[in-house]
DNA sequence: CGGCTCCTTGAGGTTAATCAATCCTGGTGG
DNA sequence: CCACCAGGATTGATTAACCTCAAGGAGCCG
């Protein structure tokens, strides 16, 4: 069962039935229940994760009791690669679903990775895409809202035109927009505003957790700037 | 010579003088003048960088003609790490004073990690490290002005005394304050405004690019909020 | 029908960007 | 030695974005 979970990983996809024996070696699994927290920021980072169903929230908690999304991680995705080569975590992680997910201790992967470079490359490859996700989003939050909303939206729309193949113009939002909004570092009030000015200008139409894209050209002119 | 420089980077530090010869051999010198641009967010992403000598700045350019500095490099530190594994590189560099860097090609460097796992577990160490300090940034641009900017002075002191070893309060800006206005994700106005605030409530005493700690429980307390 | 949660709408206040001068400070040339 | 200039830094006045607080809907399940 963990074997094809192995599998399915972005991450470890095309490696040797061999390698993925050593990494279900070193592996074990774990459940989550929805709203159950699996570690917090400042403790020591005893192992990374590969998520296999459910969806998980990676996010900091600001003093004011706002929380900032760091990201938000699917089936098939691993976080806390971090914790592999620091000592403590460095943000609270919650699951959104019902969630199971393998772990692997730090130092067993880490030995792996001296015998499998191959793993270790392909950990790399990983966390050089999630380098270029955190820059976009640092540069992301220097733009108004408006901006932040339809690149998030014009995203969403293309990882669906990728898995579909088709360009269809309409899309679900894969949370709620409470969460939506703690995600792109605001507040659901003035979420809902951006959505209604998108509407009344006729860019998207939106009905409940669907939207659909009217007019791309002024989406992509509203994410620019 | 570059056999030193590799030696005194962080990333390299403590390689055998085998691996380092490695190194050099698919690395050559570069020379950057004050305000040269290396390259550009979206060109291919042909090599990785460390910085021998000088400042280098990590940045994306708004589409509003603010700019919104990732990171700034110094002497020691590699950058476009990502550029190993993604297509194009994600962000513009430009030197901030003449700068000296050794570039490593993409394909020799990825060869000589499945050569040299050793030197694929530092380069993830390296990584995983940019990752927190990006999630730091995302956390931050959340907060108020004074905050970040509070943030960025308990953190340079911070480095400064593990630097001396002395507990010293009195720092010194590396960057202009135009800089680092940019640094924090404001503008100069706002930030000249806030080091004002900082002074009138005796948290700080700030003269030209030198500043000194005045209470530094206050500092944190407005760091944190 | 209540009670719940999520989302929306409205009014008001705060933060920080913008625009426009003015002030330094170091470098230059008379 | 001093007047001058250019760039960065500061200050003031104004405006715009967005958060906060408070009050309604709208769906959902007991």
């Amino acid at each position: 069962v963990s074997l094809d979970d192995l599998r399915d990983a972005q991450l470890f996809a095309g490696l040797s039935d061999a390698q993925l024996g050593h990494l279900e070696a070193i592996s074990h699994t774990l459940q989550l229940s929805d709203g159950e927290l699996l570690f917090r920021q400042g403790q020591p980072g005893a192992a990374f994760y590969l998520l296999a169903d459910g969806t998980i929230k990676v996010f900091k908690r600001l003093r004011d009791g706002r929380t900032a999304t760091i990201r938000h991680v699917h089936a098939g995705d691993t976080f806390a690669e971090s914790a592999l080569f620091t000592p403590t975590y460095p943000a609270n992680t919650e699951a959104m679903e019902d969630s199971r997910l393998l772990r692997f201790p730090t130092e067993a992967f880490r030995a792996l990775i001296l015998d499998e470079p191959d793993i270790g490359l392909r950990l790399l490859s990983n966390m050089a895409h999630l380098l270029v996700v955190l820059s976009n989003r640092v540069e992301e939050l220097l733009l108004p809202v408006p901006a932040r909303l339809a690149r998030y939206l014009l995203d969403l729309c293309g990882e669906e035109d990728a898995a579909t193949g088709r360009g269809s113009l309409a899309c679900v939002l894969p949370i709620s927009k409470r969460e939506l909004a703690a995600r792109l570092g605001t507040v659901p009030e003035t979420l809902s505003r951006t959505f209604n000015q998108l509407v009344r200008a006729k860019t998207i139409a939106v009905d409940g957790d669907r939207f659909e894209v009217l007019d791309l050209a002024a989406l992509e002119r509203v994410a620019q700037n």
